[in-house]
RNA sequence: GGCCCUAUCGUCUAACGGUUAGGACGCCGGCUUUUCAAGCCGUUAAUCCGGGUUCGAUUCCCGGUAGGGUCACCA
């Protein structure tokens, strides 16, 4: 249904599908939503896909799964302004290479009035433009020799099929300014501003044309982007007031960095979202993190969830300065979120990340239920699980060989006869738990209430660590009850 | 190099002229304890520098410095 009332914010997220969906276009995803929906408006989604040769293959399913996992969804049934059908429908977002009659109509509209025009410069005179005026210090850029081509000039080129581009004629002088909603003023002169191409000569549009006409066609009112976008934006306003129509308003996002304060790249460590999905991070802790990572609510509290961030979310409260990823922080948020999970879903969870050697088990599926509480206080994430396996978690799948020098006490150390010592309380231990009723083994403090007797007598040190030991075969591991608990009666028994 | 943006604990940040500069993560320490982990408690730690404006600057202005972004027929 079409929707002419301005006070409902429209936002759109923007992607090109040129590689995975990373953790910074999904803040930029995230902010745009929640903007949209704080206002009660619309949040689109659209693929960019005007650079053909870098578009890779599974780039727009990627972007497409990381959001819906991350659970930020765009809207469906989409009208854009002059009341055209949605592109969009319900079947997918929109995507620039359907509209490219769209960008053709406009660029020469643009050439038309004269607010651009036809370049012929080869590649080769483009490279040696570039080297030239960065030998007299001057910025790259185009020098505008096409600009002065004669009408006649223009048409024999066409003519004779010349290969060319369509530049915007950016004005020689004036100054554009404009206010960012989250860095106030800004401007910049127009004699600074390049004479981009607007139209490729494959008759793609570059994303500065494409950009302008989705956004005003798709009736957009904020555009939230990453900070790289802010030189160009004059050249959009400029575009804007070519094609007679009211620009967007701007929201440029801070950036996020590696720990070294570069932006952030694959190199120091994974960026897909995807990627984090696979390392075992939950949605609402990636979200909750993200969505921290240059906003905060003003006061003290954390933990969010996707609609308590709609309602508290406001552009005011955006950082302008870059933050860095940090992931021991995610790491404590990922925990925060394993912890509330149901028993139900954690044991799927902690599931899926078991290896094979634990799947394959007998015990496995008696184990997992009782385990899994106990496992995830020492991860944060299920990628742990498989890196600390062997070490700490093997064990409860299947006996491993016990080291003898292991089982006594250091109070026992010196004692000669530490380790028949050690058996004999070993040999009560098993004695005990052997004759303790059934029911007991799904309840640890009635094992717990069984072997403490034991421990009064002899020591706590004495009889409860080379229980731990002869159970897990580990010199660390949770207490032996927990042990007693987790592995159940007959595995107890046969391990002891 | 030109242009633009930014600057509070190691990190994410609060304080929108007056606070012992607050919180969180991490680190470190303590408690608990049979080990490990968890849990609880606590400590350490910051206003980039220099000038203004002001009775008073983290906060406003200017200048440095540092970092980042951008200057493609990439987005």
């Amino acid at each position: 249904m079409a929707d002419t009332n301005n006070t409902n914010i429209v936002t759109r997220f923007a992607p090109s599908p040129t590689g995975f969906l990373h953790v910074g276009g999904l803040r930029t995803a995230l902010y745009s939503y929640l903007l949209a929906k704080k206002s009660g408006g619309r949040f689109i989604l659209r693929i960019e896909d005007t650079d053909r040769a870098r578009t890779v293959p599974g780039g727009v399913e990627n972007i497409l799964t990381s959001l819906s996992w991350a659970g930020v969804n765009p809207d469906e049934g989409v009208i854009l302004r002059d009341g055209e059908a949605s592109e969009s429908g319900a079947n997918g977002p929109y995507t620039q290479s359907h509209r490219l009659e769209i960008y053709k109509k406009y660029a020469d509209e643009l050439v038309a009035k004269g607010n651009a025009y036809y370049c012929f410069c080869t590649a080769d005179r483009l490279a040696q433009v570039k080297e030239d005026r960065q030998a007299n210090k001057l910025p790259p850029g185009y020098d505008g020799h096409c600009k002065n081509l004669s009408k006649e000039e223009v048409e024999n080129k066409l003519k004779n099929g010349d290969n060319h581009v369509i530049r915007l004629a950016m004005p020689d002088d004036g100054v554009c300014t404009f206010h960012d909603l989250i860095r106030g003023e800004v401007s910049f002169k127009y004699s600074d501003v390049d004479d981009q191409v607007l139209l490729k000569s494959d008759g793609f549009p570059t994303y500065h044309l494409a950009v302008v006409v989705d956004d005003h066609h798709m009736q957009v009112s904020h555009v939230v982007r990453g900070e790289e976008w802010i030189s160009s934006t004059p050249k959009h306003i400029y575009l804007y007031e070519c094609l007679g129509w009211t620009p967007t308003l701007f929201a440029h996002l801070p950036l996020l960095l590696n720990s070294d304060r570069s932006k952030l790249s694959k190199r120091q460590g994974d960026v897909a979202v995807l990627d984090y999905k696979e390392k075992g991070y939950l949605p609402e802790a990636l979200l909750n993190f993200v969505a921290f990572l240059g906003w905060n609510p003003g006061d003290e509290r954390e933990m969010f969830t996707l609609d308590e961030l709609v309602s508290e979310f406001s552009l005011e409260k955006v950082n302008k300065a870059g933050a860095v990823f940090n992931i021991e922080k995610l790491d404590w948020y990922n925990r925060e979120y394993l912890k509330k999970l149901d028993d139900e879903k954690l044991l799927k969870y902690i599931d899926t990340f078991m290896p094979e050697v634990a799947r394959n088990s007998v015990n496995y599926k008696n184990i997992l239920p009782r385990l899994m509480h106990t496992l995830l206080e020492r991860i944060s994430k299920g990628s742990e699980i498989a890196e600390t396996y062997t070490e700490n978690i093997s064990y409860f799948f299947e006996k491993e060989k016990i080291d003898e020098g292991m089982l006594v006490w250091k109070s026992l150390k010196d004692n000669p006869n530490a380790l028949d010592i050690t058996r004999g309380y070993i040999a009560e231990a098993r004695a005990i738990l052997e004759g303790m009723p059934v029911e007991s083994w799904d309840d640890r403090e009635a094992i717990k209430g069984a072997l403490w007797p034991l421990t009064e007598k002899y020591g706590r040190g004495e009889v409860l660590w080379p229980l731990r030991v002869s159970l897990s075969c580990r010199d660390k591991s949770p207490d032996p009850f927990e042990l007693c608990y987790i592995l159940g009666r007959e595995e107890v028994l046969n391990r002891i």
